[in-house]
DNA sequence: GCAAGTTTAGGGGTTAACCCCTAAGCGCCT
DNA sequence: AGGCGCTTAGGGGTTAACCCCTAAACTTGC
C-alpha cells in the first residue's frame, strides 16, 4: 500500500551518482540517477512521491536553474542542493528558491540521509494535501459562472433568500443553482460545500 | 488608518545602527534600534507590523540564536540576517530557520530595502491572516467538549439526525449543542460554522 | 436554424433546521 | 447544602431547505 518513494539524483559526476546510489539503495529507497538537468526534466515520473538531490555546477543547466525550472513547471518536489564549490550568495539563492538544504561536499552522509527523509516526509504531506484539494478545485472549475457565484455565497454563510436578493434573482432560481452546484461538487449539505470551498481557497 | 510598519535593527555596532537608521527613515519607515538581542527581546512591541534586521556576530546572543528564540516565543516576525563574516553553513542555518534573506556586508542598500519591503509585505499578510483565524480559534476553544464535537460533525457536513445517531444522543440534544456552538462562534448558518472550523484547521 | 447547455421561474409537497418554552440528572465548588 | 454550568430530553410551532415536476428565454456552436 505504501509505495516506495523515489530519490532523484542529478549530477554530471559518474562517481558521485554511483556513490549516492550505493548510499541510499540499502535504505529501501528507490534511486534514479541523471547526468544532466535536461535528462531529469524530460525523463522523471511526476506522479511519484519523490525528492531531488542536485549538484549545482553542471554542463548546461545548473542545479539552481533546474530548481527554478522545476518550480516554474508547477512541481512541488522538495529539492536538496549539493555543491563542491559553494558560496554564500549561491546558498541563499538556493534556499530562497525553497531548497530543503544546501550541502557542501565532501558530503556528510548522515546529514544527507536525514535531509532526504525530511524531504520525503514533506513530499508525502504535499501529495496528501494535493490529493484532497485538487479534485475539489477540478469540480469547482466545472461549475457554471452562476453556480460558482451561488456556491460561494452559500459557503460564506448566506441563506438562499439573501443570495436571491444580492444577485437580484428569485429564491427558486437560487435553489436550482445551489442544488446543481452541490450535486456537481458532491456535497451533501451546505456545510459540506463550505468546507470544500474553504479548503480550495475559493472564499 | 494604515499604521506605520516598524523595522527593528539589532546590531552591536553603533555606526551600523545609525547608518541603517539614516537609510530607512527617509523611506517613511519607523526604525527602532537595539544594541543586543536581549534588549530587543525584552523591549520590542509585539503588536506592530514589523520586521527584524539582525547582525549575526554580537556579544551575548547571536543573531541566529535571536531568530530561533523569536520563533520559539511564537513570533512570526520576518527576519533578515546580515553579517560581516558569513559562511555557507551559517547562511543555510539562517535560511532553514525561515529568514527572508542572509546578506553579507558591505550591504547593498537597494537589495536590503527591497528585502525589507518584502518582509513587511509578509508581516502584513501574516497579521491579516492571524487577525481572521485567532478570534475563531479563541471562540472555538471556549466551546464545551460536547459542543466542539457536534460543531465538528456539522462542519464535516453531517445532518443533525446523523450526528445524534453517531453520538448516541437524541436529535433534540444535538439541536441544543449545535445552536449553542453556533451562537458562541457567531455563525449564522451551518455553512458559516464549517467555513470557520475549516479556516481554523479544526477539521 | 437547430441542438445543447445555461439561466431564469413557478407549483406543491416533504423534510430538516430553527426558536420558544420547561426540566431533570450530574459534577464541581464555595 | 445550595448554586452554577454542562448534558440530557421533550412539546410545539415557524421558517428554511430539499425534491419532484414543467417551461420559457437566452447563448453557444455545428
Amino acid at each position: 500500500m505504501t509505495e516506495t518513494p523515489v530519490v532523484h539524483i542529478v549530477d554530471d559526476d559518474d562517481a558521485m551518482r554511483h556513490s549516492l546510489e550505493w548510499l541510499l539503495k540499502p535504505l529501501g529507497l528507490e534511486v534514479k540517477t541523471y547526468a544532466s538537468a535536461a535528462s531529469f526534466l524530460s525523463n522523471h515520473d511526476r506522479d511519484r512521491v519523490a525528492c531531488l538531490v542536485t549538484d549545482v555546477r553542471m554542463p548546461g543547466m545548473s542545479g539552481l536553474e533546474l530548481h527554478e525550472a522545476l518550480a516554474k513547471a508547477g512541481s512541488t518536489m522538495p529539492v536538496i542542493v549539493i555543491t563542491g564549490h559553494g558560496d554564500v550568495p549561491m546558498a541563499v539563492r538556493a534556499m530562497r528558491a525553497g531548497a530543503i538544504d544546501f550541502i557542501e561536499k565532501p558530503l556528510n552522509n548522515q546529514l544527507l540521509i536525514e535531509r532526504i527523509h525530511e524531504a520525503l516526509r514533506l513530499a508525502r504531506a504535499r501529495r496528501d494535501e494535493a490529493g484532497q484539494i485538487a479534485p475539489i478545485r477540478a469540480r469547482f472549475s466545472a461549475l457554471t459562472a452562476r453556480e460558482r457565484e451561488v456556491a460561494c455565497l452559500v459557503a460564506a454563510g448566506r441563506q438562499n433568500k439573501m443570495i436571491a436578493h444580492e444577485l437580484g434573482i428569485s429564491l427558486k432560481t437560487v435553489e436550482i443553482h445551489r442544488h446543481n452546484a452541490m450535486d456537481k461538487m458532491g456535497a451533501t449539505t451546505g456545510a459540506d460545500l463550505a468546507r470544500m470551498l474553504t479548503l480550495a481557497g475559493a472564499i
